[in-house]
DNA sequence: CATGAATGAGGATTCATTCAT
DNA sequence: TATGAATGAATCCTCATTCAT
């Protein structure tokens, strides 16, 4: 069937320059990366990359939108019914999530960590409304903690600032380091010892 | 004096140029805003900007080292000599000042958090350089404190990543805001609250 | 027959594409409808298009040829042999005639009109050419009309501008109006004694 | 003072681009005359091109208003008023003024007579109202000249174009000649005889 | 010192045409 | 024959930087 074998070797050129870009942005930055620098690397011709993409900047936002929907899937609401796990097990479950994916791409969050933010109106707005989500989530399970006891009383806005921060800057550190940390669980119960108990022995 | 007045005119000159070039980078982004748009801003010749600045590049790195060095003066090592303030007293100092000076520039600490690290390898190690410096600094801190008992035993590297971008984050939302809170005081014990004693209530 | 029914379907294929690169032409302009256009308005694949026509070039001089064909038939010389009809009653015939040719291809006169003297040397030299016999057509009817002392004396390669311009201007009119006039005989009648008689009272 | 040379250097900078363009495009259409064909006649980096034009396409509409307008200025509306001269000899001045300026500027009318229409809707349009407008003139008098009985009944509105259309491919002539005629005075008493008494021998 | 006209390298995008299937 | 994915030359336009005045 010429459609289905048509079909997927349209898929696979996409997910081609993808790649490409994602490599090409994430080294050179968004405006330093050419549309020349992404096709060399994909080996396909110049006007190849418009067949798939309607811009140069459309690549950069589809490889965006990717991640985002990724992290989305990562970051779970903790969930209090009786019968799931521990609240901390699932505190422990969305960090241990979201550092694999950090690992596993960690191009892609070299350019949502420092090239969205700055490319524009756009796409400022795109990764403000996702962490506002996460801050938003964040929030509610802490007033959810307060109010049930778990969490000290505490500015919820405010502090999920300061564990988002925490998150983020430690995605950056990981992938700084250029490979997986030898023990990724010791790895997150240290962030999680953190943001629970604080630094002050006792 | 020819010279002094002269040399008068010409930092004015100088500064006049780097307000223009904060306002013009932080409300367009380094590449989108053009040369055009600072000296229009400034009120000068285009030729008069290469009098005073190498390249547009030139100028954004001023401003950023100047922001770079206004930081660092914010943060001083703690200082555990007898007859010195307490440890925390000087932590919740550390943090006021890096604050007032956010608040006091918040156009360049947004060139800082969303432009400097996408532009390219040397602004991106300028950048890392001084957080380098700064996490250097929090994990010598870190150390020394579980030394003399007073931090419980932790990873610095890790916890001092955790740290930085809790700094960091709640940096951004501060400009986000618009406008300073109404008790910074209050603010920053929270912060010093979640790093010291976590959230987990007793 | 294999061939024949080939064949057939080969001819229709060709005149399917020329009307929709007629359709594509007059309305986009030549540089502006792009073979995208015509195929999609055909319903063909892109290779098909080229199956065909050599390039986009060599539809829109068949385009042209046909029309100029279709033209050509439409002019005939004027017959003064004893039995043949009026002079003025042949050249009535040569103008109506044009004018049904223009109505019934509103879209090739179009071309003709507005496109093709600004394509290129090449079409450009083409149209001329084909204006220039009409025009010679013109002269030899009005010298031999002068020297049967039906004309009056003038400078017939002037006046047969000034006839053709008549035409190709009513012509354009007739497509701009977008519909038939009403009484196309009255229409050139019209014409003919603007050509014949003048406009001065007597 | 520097002003003063400074805005005669740019007029002449402009003038000096108008007439590269002018050129490039009457010898090779719009689209093929390209923004570097016009740079090299007129002995100009790229940039400074963008300096006085904004496109390409502005250049083309600078030259084409400029033709319009200087257009306009040789047509003037008959006047009856007593002490006038005759209609025929302000009839006569119009041709002649048209005729000039063909002659003075005849890479003009060759954009204005086949490339303008053909280009896109939005100079079609302006072609098609300065035409029109022509139109309005030359019907308006026609109905007077009914009215006080200097010009046989007649339908105005088919009557002017077969006269615009006179004009304009009389002014083809003109150009492809490419030589003023010996007589241009003969030339035009020719079209106007056409106009006015036929051809028709009493 | 100041000016601003001029420069030209660089980059994104289009689209007619080809060719393997 | 028919298809449509791939090609890459061609083109317009931007903008940081220079330099003669």
């Amino acid at each position: 069937m010429a459609t289905a074998s048509t079909r997927a070797a349209r898929v696979d050129r996409r997910a081609q320059i993808l790649r490409a870009a994602k490599q090409a942005f994430s080294q050179k930055g968004f405006h330093s990366a050419s549309v020349s620098d992404i096709i060399e690397r994909a080996g396909i011709a110049r006007g190849t990359f418009y067949l798939y993409f309607e811009s140069k900047r459309d690549v950069f936002d589809k490889l965006l939108e990717e991640l985002l929907a990724e992290l989305r899937a990562c970051i779970r609401p903790i969930d209090l019914a009786p019968g799931s796990p521990q609240p901390v097990e699932q505190l422990k479950g969305n960090i241990m999530r979201v550092q694999e994916l950090v690992l596993r791409e960690p191009e892609l969050f070299q350019l949502l960590l420092h090239q969205a933010r700055g490319l524009d109106a756009q796409s400022a707005a795109l990764v403000h409304a996702f962490y506002q989500r996460v801050l938003d989530l964040i929030e509610r399970s802490l007033e959810h903690g307060m109010r049930i006891g778990l969490i000290r009383p505490c500015n919820p806005a405010i502090i999920s600032s300061c564990i988002l921060g925490t998150v983020k800057e430690v995605a950056g550190w990981l992938i700084a380091q250029g490979q997986p940390p030898p023990d990724r669980e010791a790895l997150v119960d240290e962030i999680l010892n953190f943001g629970l108990r604080g630094l002050l022995a006792r």
